[in-house]
RNA sequence: GGACAGGUGGCCGAGCGGCUAAUGGCAACAGACUGUAAAUCUGUCGCUCCUUGCGAGCUACGGAGGUUCGAAUCCUCCCCUGUCCA
């Protein structure tokens, strides 16, 4: 879809698909009317903390929403929050982070490009940093800036409510945030901002700015946040419930075949452009009996899969698949690795050095759990023994989902 | 500046002189069951070494000292957080 001239009312409905809200819908519609008249697209800005390259699943959401924005001829800004990463989202209890140089943000953003182009056109893309604008403010344009806001107002975000009354410190230049991302909106004069649920309180800030600093007030559309593969706490990475969008083909489709059942829908409403209607049907057919859930999830795995490898990368995990989980056969692709030193010793070979050595357990310690726990397999063997004979050859090690081929 | 309450393993949270590598919960890891779903059950869950044993050593309860045969537990100073008062 790349037409411009759709219909206001199409373009809400494209838009509103997959948003948990929109603030307001009415403004939108009228904004989105004047900026055609003006024969201008509307300037959509999302903010990108640039200390986190590395996406995941979660921030595609919104991605796929920006790219539907596009869709509709409008432009998109990704903003690289270069000066306020030092204070980072207050979203916990980092308080303050050293200010990046500029060489470690550039080396990010190029992370970023590379992955975001995944999902965004750059042709109708912007990348910015709010330090272009951020980092040349004096004191005295601070002082302004906090004067358009109060502290009770700041103090009505959830986040700051519950530590507050928790008794959980608030550092001072965490209260800066919303302000300086709400005068992001002010600097790139943004028609809409987006970002996740949780980011709403942000964003309304930069509309009330927006009004004090004679601008029209921008629209607000927030998107879901993803439950990770635990499918209670939000996908992120320092969770380890996530599925990262460079992961190779089959570490995705395995990750999503992990997923419940009932995550499985809301992946197919937030990760896949498979309709609503497409979505309750398929629900009542596993309810019916006429679709085994799993079916339903080989599908939504392909899906993802190909949507950030091929479809041909997909089809090839889904094989691999089969075989490795649910016939238990040998995987394709084991790394492989030289027998470490100190595995030898006088009688066989040290299955804890083995283990330790090979990046199968953590730590010796934690080899030799492994190895009391009966969790390995050498040749397709149970070994509980600390010493096996040298079996020549090579070796073919597994502890769970971990395979090693060690060469002797 | 003053008074009070706190800082324990990835997180939450017990312990308040020895029996404590530290109860319990969550998370995590492994095993069973299965659709490598959920649920459930079992085991593990600081590090190192080896003679792999209910083995030895080391490190750990904000930091530094001290008391004691022995401290996460008592004392002193310091750092950090919160509440109330000024």
């Amino acid at each position: 879809m790349t037409s411009v001239a759709l219909p206001v009312e199409e373009q809400l409905t494209y838009l509103r698909k997959g948003l948990a809200e929109i603030i307001r819908e009415e403004d939108l519609r009228d904004r989105i009317l004047l900026r055609e008249k003006q024969g201008k697209p509307l300037r959509v800005k999302a903010g990108f903390d640039p200390t986190a390259p590395d996406l995941h699943l979660g921030h595609t959401v919104l991605l796929r929403k920006m790219k539907h924005f596009q869709d509709l001829g409008h432009r998109v800004i990704f903003l690289i929050g270069s000066a306020t990463a030092m204070i980072g989202d207050p979203s916990g209890r980092n308080t303050t982070r050293p200010p990046l140089t500029m060489e470690e943000i550039e080396a990010n953003t190029e992370t970023y490009k590379s992955q975001v182009f995944r999902i965004l056109d750059p042709d109708k893309t912007e990348i910015r940093y709010n330090s272009e604008w951020l980092t040349p403010m004096a004191f005295q344009d601070i002082i302004r800036l906090c004067g358009k806001y109060t502290v009770a107002r700041l103090l009505e975000r959830d986040d700051f409510n519950n530590r507050f009354a928790k008794g959980i410190p608030i550092s001072v230049h965490e209260l800066l945030y919303p302000l300086a991302q709400g005068y992001d909106s002010v600097a790139l004069e943004c028609d809409v901002e987006m970002g996740g649920t949780d980011q709403k309180f942000n964003l309304l800030v930069g509309r009330e700015l927006q009004k004090d600093y004679g601008q029209p007030s921008q629209i607000v559309a927030t998107v879901p946040i993803l439950e990770g593969l635990d499918g209670e706490k939000k996908m992120s990475k320092s969770l380890g419930n996530y599925i990262g969008i460079t992961e190779a083909p089959e570490v995705m489709y395995r990750k999503v075949m992990q997923i419940s059942d009932s995550l499985m829908f809301r992946y197919y409403e937030l990760l896949t452009d498979v309709s609503m209607s497409e979505i309750s049907a398929m629900q009542e057919r596993i309810a019916r009996g006429d679709l085994h859930p799993m079916s339903a999830k080989m599908e939504l795995g392909k899906l993802i899969v190909a949507d950030f490898h091929s479809a041909a990368d997909a089809a090839r995990a889904a094989e691999e698949f089969n075989r490795v989980v649910r016939q238990k056969e040998v995987p394709s692709d084991i790394p492989v690795v030289a027998l470490p030193d100190g595995v030898r010793v006088p009688n066989g070979l040290n299955v804890e050095k083995l283990l330790a050595r090979t990046g199968l357990a953590d730590s010796g310690s934690d080899a030799s759990r492994k190895r009391k726990a009966g969790s390995v397999e050498i040749n397709g063997v149970r070994v509980t023994d600390l010493v096996i004979p040298d079996p020549g050859g090579e070796l073919l090690v597994q502890v769970g989902k971990q395979w090693r081929r060690v060469t002797l």
